[in-house]
RNA sequence: GCCGGAGUAGCUCAGUGGCAGAGCAGCCGCCUUGUAAGCGGCAGGUCAGGGGUUCAAAUCCCCUCUCCGGCUCCA
């Protein structure tokens, strides 16, 4: 008997059957068995010594294929896990997968572990690694399970619950035996330890057992794992870039805003250069949304508990809401606004509105509360009070689709303008539990897709990711080391108009109740700034910067400074003409990121000429002077905004 | 909210039970300065706050606040 194994390249080969991978890599060179890492068959993963017994095709997946890492940092887990044991063992340990960039194991300590044992515990790993340990799978019985982990309540439980995953079936488990340390799973592994060997622990954390708030909580060990040391350092010097650019950093860096202990958790104080940054970022999408059909409305920040009933935020929200006011006196209950929409519909209800109005769209820079875990709150990212770029449109049903597009499009080109061109989205449909009806939904969902399509944004769908009361589109940007951050975000909303009984008179002269379309395309104000922080690495373009044009002086030139200063009016000029070295104002410069650099000394005041010192560019010296001033102009202008251009 | 770590001058940090420190920034002088930090001096402290242990606490213990890394959460 025989079996025919076909390759990727279409090739085939013919073998004794039952065959293994290591086999067939070792047939094919000895190279390819060096650096294979297991197989690939029906497109799943097996391991090398998997036991081929029928005709096949089989792809070995080697240390430079993607899929490798996977399985690499999936043993890595399972080392660590075995070198935990090894230190401390009486420890507990949970689920151990891989995930992006590495991998982590979940345990219970009898006493909790510290940041500084990691150091030992990598140590462990190291001697693990080294004695080369093959990786052995065997199926046992859920009963010769149970007995096997008697002292592991964690692998019990798994084995218990009959959940298949972590390799558990629905008779037999799945167990990895290295050495002496047994572990349950699917793999599949690495031939052996001694493939790990570029790999460090890089934090601690806790994570509740099976993700459920209600469970005990275990520590989480999580490592990074690579195939080769540039690999490795490579990642590591990625995460220090991620520091350097970390907008808490560079917001306290570049004097942008502070916080207070005094102030209390999740809220900032914006110190003066923050400040013109802000209104630069609102100025700019204000100018843009007045040019495109929006109207500017003007909210306040608290509101009467029954506006709170009547949205149903009391009812479903309450949890992220700060505490009522109790004027106790009048017998009032006041609440902090934790979104803008009932007040935007109040405004609209103010006046009776006729079909042809259609769709009104009102916009505001408004700034909400919500009352978030004290866990969570994280810089600008994650506040307690933020100002959302917010709109409401009012329109027909069958005005969605348009109004859909056209916003789509407004957020692409917006984002765009201030950098951030790479954009994909997220499309979150119906939920289990929602109001409106299925027709509506139906015809909703298909207007989101439908617009992403056309305008050729790539998208995800999240099944059943949608707010009770309509489906959304979330927009991702990507910024300059490839994150994505969550920003602009496109709701339709069938459940507000009734709660409100909203209403427009339709064209044969009958009431009718609009669709309202909730719509934050910078997300918040705070939270987008850090993120064009982040994308920027704090060198803002000219045009967002905060100080534009550091006026360098060399000697006493105060007239010829006054005059630059004065034809550069409108921008911002800050000018240091302080009896020091240049080079330390030029240090000074830098250090605040100004962007660009003029410096004059009495050489230049004579021949009316400038040098410019521009960020990530050559320096220029002797231009001449209306050249000079156009350049810095040229450079400071801020992007154009055309919707259909 | 939960687990773990941390909080010392405006900023960055050193100081593990015995006198509260450095660099930068600030202020005052000197230097007249041409592409990434001239030189000298002065001033700056509730060691996050409160309680405790001790002859003695920035240091050890407890509580609170704030921050950091995660978990959970983000209708």
């Amino acid at each position: 008997m025989s079996i025919d194994i076909k390759l990727p390249d279409g090739s085939i080969r013919n073998y004794d059957s039952p065959v293994t991978g290591y086999q067939i890599a070792e047939s094919i060179g000895p190279r390819l068995l060096k650096d294979a890492i297991c197989i690939e068959i029906n497109n799943t993963f097996k391991d090398l010594s998997f036991s081929i017994t029928e005709n096949n095709t089989v792809r070995i997946v080697t240390n430079k294929d993607l899929d490798a890492l996977h399985i690499l940092r999936h043993s890595s887990a399972h080392i660590l896990a075995q070198a935990v044991l090894n230190i401390y063992p009486d420890a507990q340990f949970g689920v151990g997968p891989s995930i992006e960039n590495g991998f982590y194991y979940d345990f219970l300590f009898s006493n909790p572990i510290k940041e500084s044992d990691l150091l030992n515990i990598e140590l462990e790993m190291k001697k693990i690694s080294k004695s080369s340990q093959s990786f052995i799978r065997s199926e046992i019985s859920k009963k010769e399970a149970i007995k096997l982990f008697k002292n592991q309540n964690l692998k019990k439980e798994l084995i218990e619950s009959a959940e298949t995953g972590e390799g558990v079936g629905n008779e037999s488990v799945s167990l990895y035996t290295n050495n002496k340390f047994v572990d349950l799973c699917m793999g599949p592994h690495l031939p052996n330890t001694g493939l790990l060997k570029h790999f460090k622990l890089t934090k601690i954390s806790g994570a509740y057992w099976r993700g459920d708030e209600a469970n005990v909580q275990l520590q989480r060990i999580y490592g990074t794992s690579w195939f080769t040391k540039e690999d490795l350092n490579t990642y590591l010097t990625q995460q220090e870039e991620a520091e350097k650019r970390d907008h808490r950093k560079l917001g306290n860096e570049l004097n942008l805003f502070t916080s207070s202990e005094e102030l209390g958790s999740g809220n900032f104080l914006w110190k003066p250069k923050g400040a013109v940054l802000r209104d630069v970022i609102e100025s700019y999408s204000k100018r843009a949304h007045l040019d495109n059909g929006y109207s500017l409305v003007n909210t306040p920040h608290i509101g009467k508990s029954v506006l709170w009933e009547t949205s149903g935020h009391l009812e479903h929200y309450s949890e992220n809401m700060y505490p009522p006011i109790n004027h106790e006196e009048n017998n009032e209950t006041y609440y902090l606004k934790p979104m803008n929409c009932p007040f935007h519909i109040l405004v609209y209800k103010s006046d009776l509105h006729s079909y042809k109005e259609l769709p009104l769209r009102y916009f505001e820079f408004g700034s909400v509360y919500r009352y978030e875990k004290t866990g969570v709150l994280h810089g600008l990212l994650r506040l307690r009070g933020f100002t959302q770029d917010d709109a409401h449109i009012f329109c027909t049903k069958d005005q969605i689709n348009d109004e859909v597009k056209t916003l789509l499009s407004f957020s692409v080109k917006l984002l765009g303008s201030y950098g951030l061109t790479e954009i994909e989205a997220d499309l979150s449909t119906k939920p289990k539990k929602y109001i409106g009806s299925d027709s509506d939904w139906d015809n909703a969902t298909s207007s989101l897709k439908q617009s992403l399509t056309e305008l050729g944004v790539p998208y995800q769908i999240a099944d059943g990711e949608g707010a009770f009361y309509g489906p959304k589109i979330d927009l991702h940007a990507k910024d300059a080391i490839g994150r994505r951050w969550q920003l602009s975000t496109i709701q339709i909303d069938f459940a507000q108009p009734d709660n409100f009984n909203i209403e427009f008179v339709n064209s044969d002269n009958k009431k009718e109740k609009p669709v309202m379309i909730h719509r934050a395309l910078l997300g918040s104000v705070e939270r987008f700034t850090a993120v064009l922080l982040e994308h920027y690495a704090g060198n803002l373009p000219g045009w967002l910067s905060p100080n534009q044009v550091d006026v360098l002086t060399i000697g006493n030139v105060e007239k010829y400074t006054d005059k630059i200063i004065r034809d550069l009016k409108g921008f911002r000029v800050t000018l240091d003409d302080r009896n020091i070295r240049l080079g330390e104002k030029i240090h000074n410069s830098e250090k605040s990121k100004t962007p660009i650099q003029i410096i004059v000394g009495e050489k230049d005041y004579e021949n009316s000429t400038m040098a410019i010192n521009i960020f990530d560019q050559d320096n220029n010296k002797d231009i001449e002077y209306k050249e000079g001033i156009k350049i810095v102009r040229k450079l400071l202008k801020e992007p154009e905004f055309n919707l259909n251009g």
